[in-house]
DNA sequence: TTGCGTGCAAAGGTTTTGCATGGCA
DNA sequence: TGCCATGCAAAACCTTTGCACGCAA
């Protein structure tokens, strides 16, 4: 099953976006925190570009995308291999717009259990629990 | 545990949104067909009511905000039974795009493990898990 | 050489904010 | 009366598009 179709030509840029992504592991940054990057380091790479090429990578399904909800922009991040991100879900908070990893075997049975009792098959690429990390739960 | 709050001002306003959101059941709507509904049948309402109600109301859990991801605009949705649903989380299935409900003490376990284990507190007022229903996977 | 890739600028859209007025309690 | 709610306009924001030039194949 390959996503991958034609990638189209394999140019600077696309390398250092894609290096760029792929360094960062499993953080998840927005589209101007990559323009920032390459602004930083000197790097010609413009925010047409960084968009492009986001958009390009995410149908490929070589990075993830996530709604933040208002104004703020979608996050995008590295998809290590097809099975690193299935096994575990992401959080998210509501307040500072932070995401994290659940890196837990909850999951596990969680997935196991809606399977099995009510016959739903959970996408863990898709899923993200919304909710409030302890750093806001604290200034509240 | 009440998200509900002071709900503030009773005004003609709120009133006129809350009773659009519901009568919709559970279709979803942007921020942009709302206020074309009330431009249309000529009631005052306007884009920045419109857009403070939606926050205030996403806050308290009457109504549930999905984000879409590109500069297409943020979809809103009725939310029947403000207290039955803290309880439980949602199901929705990529395939047909049918929403159910989690039914199941099963979420309480894992927000108590997340909160305790991870000092995250999941809000399952706006929690979806994304996947594939029994019967679009009957489908495949 | 061909055609996609790039990047600047400008447009397009949603969402937020400042400020004066209006309305609920 | 006090304070919140409203709405217009303008700002701020992310994202997309038009167009000319550059570069991979």
């Amino acid at each position: 099953m390959s996503t991958k179709r034609a990638a189209g030509y394999n140019t600077k840029q696309r390398e250092a976006i894609l290096a760029y992504m792929a360094s960062l592991q499993d953080a998840h940054v927005t589209a101007a925190q990559i323009t920032a990057h390459f602004a930083r380091h000197a790097l010609p790479v413009g925010r047409t570009t960084v968009y492009r090429h986001l958009d390009k990578l995410t149908k490929s399904g070589a990075i993830r995308r996530f709604a933040t909800g208002s104004a703020a922009g979608a996050c995008y991040q590295y998809v290590r291999g097809v099975d690193a991100c299935h096994a575990h879900l992401h959080l998210q908070c509501e307040q500072c717009g932070r995401m994290q990893h659940l890196e837990c075997g909850v999951f596990g049975d969680v997935r196991q259990h809606v399977y099995s009792e009510h016959a739903f098959e959970v996408n863990a690429l898709k899923t993200v629990l919304y909710g409030t990390c302890s750093q806001c739960l604290q200034e509240t």
